[in-house]
DNA sequence: ACTTGACATGCGAATATTCGCAAATTAGAG
DNA sequence: CTCTAATTTGCGAATATTCGCATGTCAAGT
């Protein structure tokens, strides 16, 4: 893989990597919403949701629908989803293990 | 979601989020390899390398296994495989999606 | 034109990441 | 024990990210 789409992946996975981009993208699996409520629903200054949501629509991750004087955000390709419930996979996988690690311990000692 | 899974999660992409770090998994595709052996294969300093092995260790991405005074590192779960190819998936589309975009400029101009 | 509500953007200080270089560790050979 | 090769770690300067605050834009109502 040339060095080129490694930069590519990794501006992606970078724009993954902020904790208000994943709960928006996580807010966004039922249908679009606007910015005011994301904003309440994570309880998070409106600017700031603005702010991530620009990383997002800059990665093409998000898109905004303007309607009026509002602009209703949505993700620009499901398999976006796909991808975070992958990652959950991952994390569970990932809890098991430490899990089982502590139980040997635990019998071990 | 609770804001403290989404800081985990934005942890592990996080962890991602680094061309040199995806070259690395990338290589790991056909099974384990040293670290001398990496370093050589992607022209990167040694040193470096390793730092950013370190970081994939710290959020179980991949595991060392030593043998002598060498190390070979492998993918802790291929389901990251499995998270890479999806991660490859969303950017085809999207080039697909600019591909479009530019052909219709094209065909209006 | 003025105001209000919904978003976006600019700025800047605090914080975090990156990466080359030097030094430390560790295992095996002589 | 000494030397060497393989790998890790510490350090520090350059660079990038984060986020609150202030300001800017833009549409709709009065």
């Amino acid at each position: 893989m040339p060095q080129q789409v490694a930069n590519f992946k990794a501006e992606f996975f970078k724009a993954l990597a902020h904790p208000i981009r994943i709960q928006i993208l996580d807010c966004l699996r039922n249908g679009e919403k606007g910015v005011n409520e994301l904003s309440e629903a994570l309880q998070i200054e409106q600017a700031n949701v603005s702010q991530q949501l620009a990383i997002l629509r800059a990665r093409n991750i998000v898109v905004g629908r303007k309607s009026g004087s509002n602009v209703y955000y949505s993700v620009s390709d499901r398999t976006i989803f796909k991808l975070l419930d992958v990652a959950k996979n991952i994390f569970n996988n990932h809890l098991v293990g430490v899990r089982d690690m502590l139980q040997q311990m635990e019998a071990a000692s």
